[in-house]
RNA sequence: GGUCCUGUGGCCGAGUGGCUAGGCAGAGCUCUGCAAAAGCUUGUACAGCGGUUCGAAUCCGCUCGGGACCUCCA
């Protein structure tokens, strides 16, 4: 079977529909997917697009792609609502902690780092910083002022979307319409600053004046300031992915205004549409809401890893946090609670202990089960719009193989062992990115439990169950399991 | 107010015009010195009301509930 030439659906919300993947170029693929903004520690909500869009980058490797995957880090701009509107935020929570700007961008993107390792995201292929990409970001809008698609205003430059709407179908990503934005704009709106330098309300930035109290700013030919808030990912994507790619990415909140804003941007500087397939990840909810920063109901991942949050009832592993995430669509909301997460912590535990299982399983003369239809049925989950939650039911049954062969009432040829092993292994560790967290216990450790064990099988033999449940119950009590196999053997995990 | 999405069994969550999702929890049985695990069996859900259809949880309409975006946000 040619992986590359199975057809891969991807719902475009451009079109609101599923499509057929038909990349730019035959065999490679173009990915670009909007990081963090780099003043807070990583929460919930920032694992699922990064591990959603982890499979995606596994995915398309896997199947034969060479893929190009672009992920940024914003460590500037980005305005804020409330009294200091216009001040950029990296700078207001400096200004709080006293540290530098560019201290505050470092400390986070290591944050961000960690918590992406600790949940085995792949690192990206190139993750530009958009403080590093002041030159590219100037010269865009240059390109679209000179294609009058944006005036300058008192030192600030402005995207004219009245003017760009009038040839182009603004609004055609988000479903939004140009006169209920402008209609909607006197009332519901907020002062935002610089709204008076503004020829419509529904104008954008491009580039901001620096007001004094900016400690971040940057020369320009309009003056010190600092780039607006979409401009970054136009023209980084646009960079290194040209300006026309394949895949872009990012959570659905981001779909107005920025998603909408990178294509009118990048239309108006190149005159071609950036993006072929828009892919958007939904919420991550909590109690029904949505866990932002802006509503302050966020829980930092290294909350989850530590249990230290007073809404989690125990500490929850960065492989149960991923595993919780890949059991959703991931265009369906997904709802945060700690029953939710103790699910799976312990159908991901009942997974990896059958994949255990699976490399000491021995083949019989026949299959009772259909082997090769499952495989089929694993691919063709993913091959259908990402569907990670059907994949994983699917490794499930698996599982139920697995355990049944182990238990006697199935068997499994040969050939079919080879292509159960293959395929469970590539989807639970390649493609679905899960580790067992367990099996970091060490040379030391594996040693001292093989003497442990034929200690208590000595007892056993012996018929001390007295002596043999004692061993099991202190280890136990430290925090090792150990199981009684049908074949005699003995196996521990820690909990 | 506008645009869009959504409502599935105790909980979490797939999916589809007629055929088993899956996980967790629960019940029974089997295996086992015991334990743990595992296997087998079991629950017959799709907000409400109409309509289309031979047949709808799946399509359409209305009602009610929830959410996202319209302002930075994954």
């Amino acid at each position: 079977m040619n992986l590359l030439k199975h057809p891969l659906l991807f719902y475009n919300s451009l079109s609101r529909k599923k499509e057929e993947f038909v990349p730019l170029v035959p065999g490679f693929a173009g990915m670009y997917v909007c990081g963090p903004t780099v003043y807070g520690p990583p929460h919930l909500g920032h694992a699922r697009p990064y591990v959603t869009f982890d499979v995606l980058f596994r995915f398309l490797t896997h199947i034969g792609y060479k893929v190009r995957y672009v992920r940024n880090i914003t460590d500037v701009g980005h305005l804020e609502n409330d009294a200091d509107a216009g001040e950029d935020k990296i700078a207001k929570k400096a200004r709080i902690e006293q540290l530098e700007p560019m201290e505050v961008v470092e400390l986070y993107t290591e944050k961000f780092h960690e918590a992406m390792r600790a949940l085995n995201v792949r690192p990206v292929s190139i993750e530009p910083r958009a403080s590093g990409h002041i030159i590219e970001q100037i010269a865009m809008i240059s390109a679209i002022l000179e294609n009058d698609w944006a005036y300058e205003s008192n030192g600030s430059v402005y995207f004219d979307v009245v003017k760009y709407s009038k040839s182009n179908d603004y609004g055609r990503l988000s479903g939004r319409i140009l006169d209920d934005l402008i209609a909607g704009a006197g009332n519901e709106r907020r002062e935002l600053e610089g709204q008076d330098e503004k020829r419509n309300p529904a104008d954008f930035a491009l580039w901001k004046k620096a007001q004094p109290e900016h400690i971040m700013r940057w020369p320009s030919p309009w003056g010190e300031g600092f780039p607006g808030w979409h401009i970054e990912c136009s023209a980084m994507s646009t960079k290194y992915l040209g300006q026309t790619f394949d895949i872009h990415g990012g959570g659905m909140d981001l779909l107005f205004p920025h998603h909408e804003s990178e294509i009118a941007q990048s239309k108006g500087a190149c005159g071609s549409a950036p993006v072929r397939y828009w892919l958007h990840n939904n919420m991550i909810t909590i109690n029904g809401q949505k866990m932002g920063k802006s509503l302050g109901n966020f829980i930092n991942l290294e909350e989850f890893f530590k249990g230290t949050h007073p809404l989690l009832e125990q500490a929850y592993s960065p492989m149960t946090i991923r595993f919780f995430i890949l059991q959703a669509h991931y265009r369906s909301p997904l709802d945060f609670s700690n029953d939710g997460l103790r699910s799976s912590e312990k159908g991901l535990a009942r997974m990896l202990n059958a994949s255990k299982l699976l490399q000491r399983l021995t083949p019989g003369t026949k299959s009772t089960s259909d082997i090769m239809a499952w495989k089929n049925r694993c691919y063709d989950a993913l091959f259908d719009d990402l569907n990670t939650a059907v994949a994983v039911a699917e490794l499930f049954e698996g599982v139920r193989i697995i355990n049944s062969v182990h238990a006697g009432t199935e068997s499994i040829s040969e050939t079919d062992l080879v292509t159960l092993r293959t395929t469970f292994n590539t989807f639970v560790y390649d493609l679905l990115g899960l580790q067992d967290e367990s099996l970091s216990a060490g040379q030391d450790t594996d040693v001292l439990m093989k003497m442990v064990l034929d200690l208590r099988a000595e007892a056993k033999r012996d018929k001390n169950f007295q002596m043999s449940d004692k061993i099991r119950k202190n280890l136990e009590d430290l925090g090792f399991r150990i199981k009684d196999e049908k074949d005699g053997a003995t196996s521990w995990s820690r909990d």
